[in-house]
DNA sequence: TTGACAACCGAACGAGTGTTCTTTATACTC
DNA sequence: GAGTATAAAGAACACTCGTTCGGTTGTCAA
């Protein structure tokens, strides 16, 4: 660990702010960018702050070049890999009257996901449908939305599920209670939305509800 | 491996001193530099291919930003992997009652985003902001989603914004319509809510919504 | 008090840099 | 042949951006 005690408060902010800058954009900040974002209003302060900083051993710059500038040892190496993309199977297209599993495989590309959207399942066993229509609304789910899935048959209560109601034949993606008496309640996400009592033996469990990704257009 | 077949002489030898110069000095080459590596005389001529390998996907670039310009899978970290995540900064939670630029930075992680999601925008070009309470229900938005923004004041009929209207001192996402006489007209996505007409002047879009996401629990 | 120095501000200069416009040439389609 | 799209060049423009300079404030030792 490096001491960043000898650092100055602008300093020390100069250098997270950099480390942040290049991590989302690829390329290093101007010195303008810098002084706004770590309030500094002149120019010079900023350069001044950076030749600093260089002399301290913590950046590197390259003279008279716009944007030359990097850090020696980006903190972004950080421990959890930023930057790799996960690929999940899209099974289909779920609509209200078809149990998930019965879906046909479609022509779509399967769904890039990161890491943090599968709640640290492996990709195989998690798996995403395209929800199409409006039949899932009072579950806050649109038309469109991919809806990525942990392949489960049972459920604790308070989880959000896919479940496919026999007496119906309908697939809907609710919040499942378990009550007395061997009653589920199902409750949707929409607040205002009444919940619905079904009897445990008639509904199945597809799969739990990791996240919902909506492209708008 | 990807096909570089179609690529043009110039479009590869940019491709590869692109990513040679990055490797070497940490930010990427101005369109002068290009164009005097690869034997290409005009600037123009430098942009027109830049152009060209964005369109094909090779390249993200951020307009009018020096160096501004981004291999979208550098070549020198190799075992390919499934694809590549990018970050885009979290710029605070929304909350009805504030514009969104007004925004104090939270401690929150940058988020962690496939690049379909940002519709082709470059990273720097867009903001994310978390959805606190249920003020977005009819913009099918709960509690904790997040939403992936591009930065602009501006939209065009049809498109999903954020705007803040001043006369009440809130922000919301909706549909956005310019209707006659200066009018507009903001449309739920809920499809049972009704809409909502106010005047030109008084509402200030925020951003052009382009994904959202939703974590459960 | 004086002088030295670190930290800072504001403004201006000039080179760096992305963009746009006009023009030319070639290849393809109708 | 006329019209359209692609590829390229050169020049000009306007904004970006690193650099520099004069000036201010505060601290500390002599």
């Amino acid at each position: 660990m490096r001491k960043l005690e000898r650092l100055s408060e602008r300093q020390q902010n100069i250098l997270r702010f950099m480390d942040r800058y290049v991590a989302a954009n690829g390329f290093p900040p101007t010195i303008r960018e810098i002084g706004e974002a770590t309030e500094i209003n002149s120019t010079s302060v900023v350069n001044y702050n950076l030749n600093k900083l260089v002399k301290l051993g913590y950046l590197i710059r390259t003279a008279t070049k716009s944007r030359g500038l990097r850090l020696v040892k980006p903190m972004s190496d950080r421990p959890v890999r930023a930057g790799s993309a996960l690929t999940v199977e899209l099974r289909g297209l779920i609509v209200a009257g078809d149990p998930v599993e019965s879906f046909t495989d479609t022509n779509e590309d399967p769904v890039e996901v990161v890491p943090s959207m599968l709640g640290g399942y492996d990709p195989s066993e998690v798996f995403a449908v395209r929800v199409k229509g409006d039949s899932m609304i009072d579950a806050m789910i649109q038309d469109g939305d991919v809806v990525i899935l942990k392949r489960v048959d049972t459920a604790r209560s308070g989880e959000m599920v896919a479940v496919w109601l026999e007496s119906t034949g309908e697939t809907t993606l609710k919040y499942l209670f378990h009550e007395e008496g061997g009653k589920i309640r199902l409750q949707p996400a929409h607040p205002t939305m009444e919940p619905r009592y079904v009897n445990a033996r008639e509904c199945r469990v597809q799969g739990r509800v990791l996240s919902v990704i909506r492209v708008v257009k």
